[in-house]
DNA sequence: CTTCTGACGAAAT
DNA sequence: CATTTCGCCAGAA
């Protein structure tokens, strides 16, 4: 059977979960879609249309960092004005910004828990 | 049909 | 801390 399940548009109904003044890594988007790897959840964010609703602004590296690219600065705007703070070198601190993932239900129909993703690697991430 | 090209992350070196 | 390696999508040319 054919193994190209559309993951792009799984991406962004996971990415819509995210509220403002929270951010995710394209990491813990990907942990919670089987078979979607982190680079998969970046190629997905690139392709998010223009004045799309989905909050593609609200994915960060697991660095806590804004992934380098032209039109990065666009990405910070938003993200202060929502109520992310930076450091002096451009971190975020995942303990006071970190998404806490989908409500139980989610995880319930696909049985997973958010352990999932927090507990496979303690601390992380950073 | 083929080739190119991006918003990533972990481990090893 | 800096590099390298690999995983293997989707749309445009």
């Amino acid at each position: 059977m054919t193994r190209t399940q559309a993951s792009f548009p799984a991406v962004y109904e996971l990415v819509r979960m995210v509220p403002a003044g929270q951010v995710a890594s394209y990491g813990m988007i990907a942990s919670l879609l089987p078979g979607v790897t982190p680079r998969m959840v970046g190629y997905a964010m690139a392709g998010v249309p223009v004045g799309s609703d989905i909050p593609w602004q609200r994915i960060i590296n697991s660095g806590g960092r804004i992934s380098p690219r032209p039109g990065s600065d666009r990405q910070h705007e938003r993200l202060t004005a929502e109520g992310i703070s930076f450091s002096a070198s451009g971190r975020i601190k995942w303990a006071e910004a970190r998404w806490q993932g989908p409500d139980d239900g989610w995880l319930d129909v696909r049985g997973m828990e958010m352990m999932d993703y927090l507990d496979i690697r303690a601390g992380w991430p950073r």
